[in-house]
DNA sequence: TGCTTGGTTGAATGTTCAATCAACTCGGCT
DNA sequence: AGCCGAGTTGATTGAACATTCAACCAAGCA
């Protein structure tokens, strides 16, 4: 086993935790007994706890398209139902656990209460990017929105209500909750896309 | 001090701290040396750190009228206008701790990912009293809306997207995230009040 | 006065944790 | 052959942690 197999070992068995368990209930013994690595050579790559921490953030910024994106978009090219299949993507990551696992960034977002700058710049880094495919896909279908509508705001608001209804499903470990917030956010942007049909915004 | 003086400075305090790092990164130390009680007390009144926990959550679940519905409706006569009177209260409170703290409920939900069945009971009774509540604003603007409109669902999105929003706010440290946020509800809202005063769902 | 009971004290316990480090391996280089 | 340094090993360290407990206190009551 060569270097970047170790270090990248360190790297998908941390994030398999602290998706699982949450940053904080992670142990450093946690990570070496899954990724069979011995201490010595986590803390050769890595200066600390927080410095893997760093690396799956930076694994998920990186990863958005490839690990993201690209799987729940394929086969879906309005961009409109791009979001739906996106959320869609959630909701399938619920249903195969039960209602127990939430998103990994969200969850360190609000676990983490007072985060290093280097954290918490590649938290927003994550949240920034998410929203910004979103928004992308409201760019998208621009002509099918009211004129002057804030595409950004849309694409933040997405992210929010894809973050609260993950929250709520998995606190009541029941789907309902989330297809209700889903059902909710599809009747709001269908209403916006009505209105600019209607010309009442005109 | 008398027996009940005790327990309720433990509560207060374990409140305070749970709010400001959370309860993991809360040690019964913490709690012991700011409330000035001393370790054989505190395991007098709880067997455990955890039912403490549950002691704070269930002041939240029986406080939540007089400590967050009333302060923040006092003078709101309008149903619409508390929904958005309550929110305008997160925002002052990210507002006077520069957005560093959020709600309480969902940081703790997101931080503890295998809550005990009790714990989770409260957080999820908690997230029910708060959404039920601007359901009942929904419930008292019901002739402004739509009919047929999904008024409890209504409640949970708001829940919803006031968790992102205080999220997202909390995440980039910067209170436009939140504004944008309540923004695009807003203007959900309004649509939806629009829409059957105008008879399109009629 | 002496006993009971609810509450208090704080040192001590055993565990878990992140982090360290001296000794080692081994492929590649001169 | 001899050396070098990146990488590995795992026992060890010291701090922090939740929890325990034997001794203690004081109010109320017999």
């Amino acid at each position: 086993m060569n270097a970047a197999d170790t270090r990248s070992r360190i790297l998908m068995t941390a994030m398999e935790l602290f998706w699982e368990k949450g940053y904080l209930s992670t142990s450093v013994s946690d990570i070496l007994s899954r990724s069979q690595v011995h201490s010595g050579s986590l803390y050769h790559f890595f200066p600390g706890k927080q410095d893997v921490l760093v690396g799956v953030l930076e694994l998920y910024r990186d990863g958005i398209d490839e690990m993201l994106l690209a799987p729940n978009w394929e086969g879906v090219d309005d961009p409109i139902e791009r979001i739906f299949a996106l959320l869609a993507g959630y909701r399938t990551h619920l249903i195969v656990t039960d209602c127990t696992y939430g998103c990994p960034i969200g969850s360190l977002a609000l676990e983490i209460h007072e985060p290093d700058p280097v954290v918490r710049d590649l938290m927003a880094a994550n949240f920034t990017n998410w929203s910004a495919a979103i928004a992308g896909c409201f760019d998208a279908a621009a002509d099918r929105l009211p004129p002057g509508t804030d595409r950004r705001a849309l694409g933040e608001f997405v992210l929010t209500v894809m973050e609260g209804a993950v929250m709520q499903a998995r606190t009541y470990r029941d789907i309902g909750y989330f297809d209700r917030n889903i059902a909710v956010l599809r009747d709001y942007i269908t209403t916006l896309m009505a209105a600019e049909k209607s010309g009442n915004f005109a």
